[in-house]
DNA sequence: TTTATAATTGTAAACGTTTACAGTAAACGT
DNA sequence: ACGTTTACTGTAAACGTTTACAATTATAAA
């Protein structure tokens, strides 16, 4: 209890310096004094102060992480990628939620500062986050996840949001969709939200589908907001027979809704999400979606976010992981006859 | 970049102590040294050092948190409460995730002590913790949340696991059912999931119900495991007629082996969870469940801690918060001829 | 032995704050 | 004008480590 290196020395009868050694580097101490200093560690029952050591070192062998919601399991997922590599160098992660709120983001960035952490790991929440530029002045290590921020400045981690959402808007259009809806996250909030949906306009325009500025909404990204989006898009005169939601919540939502209306999932309407969470697989219909490997999107982060940090890195890593196109049963045929179910063996 | 409360001092002109005075207690400073001392604090770029001051003042000003598994949005919500009233207070807190595993846990408590955090909440991944035996005896502020360890040693907070399961067994036999089966989570990981089993057996037993043992299986508190249990549990030669899951993932879980044996849910089989995340209501059908006010059980248990920490509160505090049943669509009357949807009306 | 070298240990300053205490200047009462 | 209070500011020690450097002791070589 609040015992210190210092009577810890007193009680093994050496120098303070010793002590620090035999924590630190305790080949360097011979080995009978080694073990008078361990002896009296247990018995003054010392316990290391970090706080000291980080201000002598001027290393505080913590980093920061900042997401927008930390209730999201793909971004709880990173973390946790995050956090185990981050043990893995002996580094502490001290975590900030901003809930999409841009406020909140500056003032967390501002906390993690005055705690000296070292480094950053953030998805922003705001395109044009001012930080980032400060950061980039001072040099000071940051990677960016899930976001690129359309900057080739910073390092990130991330998928190719635009390629995969391409690649399901195409998935749609090859089911026979023309009237495509898209439910997507606010576009100044994320640049993938924006990203996602410059697929899905590239997707329609290469198959030479009109495009119909009514039939995408933006939304914040949960399962609420998807619902009423949905109910949206439902109550038009002619409403799409297929939707591409900016993330899973969002597509769930939307699926609440349809079921609400008494419609059926794939056979009235087809609905595919994006992120592929843990959940997906179980609900009914098993929702079609594009996976991302959130939990080595956080490690791979922090492995960078590492190398930057140690100086062994300068030129802007721009790492792209691999999506997977996830087909499960939430989307059919457009087929007036035999009303989808085509999938079926593929539910799960 | 880098600069110290001395840097400013010199450059306003000024000894370290006012300037440590200006950022403590301006009102003890005459103002025009404050203004002096404050731009000079603009022009070096100065930010104030967490770490030192905790050196000093012998406060680290931050808790730490332990969490079985941040992925699940209910821990998640919990963490969002504990950290919105620890900001308000000023406090950090440093989160680590146990991955339900014990010994992950005895390394995170020792890491968050040499960080010298000056509280803990906690839910802990083992009903017998050896850790809280010495916590309690250096008078280490500690508060539970979700569980209590069976124990009146300790501060909690948490919803009464064994009446509210008894509750919502109950209401599974007010709809005919007899044969009721019991996913649960682990006995000796976590006791709330034995406080559940405990409410259910006891409702059984309560309306005459013979207890059949082959009916409940423990397994961890994740959907694929609900499937599996579920799976297990339809290859009876006779199943039960409705299940009640430790929490909602496992019940998400186990919906979906209903379905993938072609089974309708509730028609079929009546399915309950306990949790009431947020997207329980979103799912199809919408799930039956008790809801618990995870983020007010953080907030709570926030508030607590702050005054234990005080010194405010020495005797132990036992917050039991409201639960309340969320009856939705994935329960019906055990009828063989109208066959369930009943409560069509309440699906949402 | 003696000396050179290696291994081990100690001394003391530094990291960036806070804060008790002391000192100085201004304002007040008489 | 003077002493006394009040408002403000400075000095220096402390918080618990690390680490350059010096000092000591042990070991090896001669």
């Amino acid at each position: 209890m609040g015992s210190t290196i210092k009577d810890v020395a007193r009680l093994a009868g050496v120098s303070i310096a010793t002590v620090s050694r035999v924590i630190n580097s305790p080949e360097t101490v011979k080995k009978e004094t080694r073990e008078t200093v361990l002896t009296a560690m247990k018995e003054s029952g010392y316990t290391y102060n970090t706080l000291a050591r980080s201000l002598s070192t001027r290393k505080s062998l913590s980093i920061g992480l900042i997401v927008p919601s930390i209730t999201n399991p793909i971004f709880a997922e990173s973390t946790l990628g995050i956090q185990d590599c981050a043990n893995n160098f002996g580094y502490t992660v001290l975590l900030g939620d901003t809930d999409y709120d841009f406020k909140k983001e500056a003032m967390l960035i501002n906390a993690l500062n005055e705690r000296r952490v070292e480094g950053l790991i953030i998805t922003t929440s705001s395109v044009s986050n001012p930080y980032l530029k400060k950061f980039k002045d001072e040099d000071f290590p940051v990677v960016l996840i899930y976001n690129t921020t359309f900057s080739e400045d910073f390092h990130f981690v991330t998928i190719d949001n635009f390629k995969s959402a391409y690649e399901i808007v195409k998935y749609l259009i090859e089911l026979g969709h023309k009237r495509i809806g898209m439910i997507a996250g606010y576009f100044d909030i994320s640049d993938r939200s924006y990203a996602r949906w410059q697929g899905y306009a590239q997707c329609l325009k290469d198959h030479g589908i009109p495009q119909d500025d009514s039939l995408v909404v933006q939304e914040s990204f949960t399962a609420p907001a998807g619902r009423e989006a949905m109910k949206y898009l439902l109550k038009m005169s002619k409403p799409p027979t297929a939707v591409f939601c900016s993330n899973d919540f969002l597509a769930i939502g939307a699926m609440s809704a349809v079921y609400e209306k008494g419609l059926k999932i794939p056979d009235d309407i087809s609905i595919c999400g994006f992120d592929n969470m843990e959940l997906s697989s179980h609900i009914y219909p098993p929702l079609t979606t594009v996976d991302q490997p959130a939990y080595e999107m956080g490690y791979r982060a922090m492995e960078i976010l590492m190398k930057v940090m140690a100086g062994e890195v300068t030129a802007p890593q721009h790492i792209f992981l691999d999506y997977k196109l996830i087909i499960r049963n939430s989307c059919s045929t457009l087929n007036l006859f035999t009303k989808g179910r085509k999938h079926e063996e593929k539910r799960f």
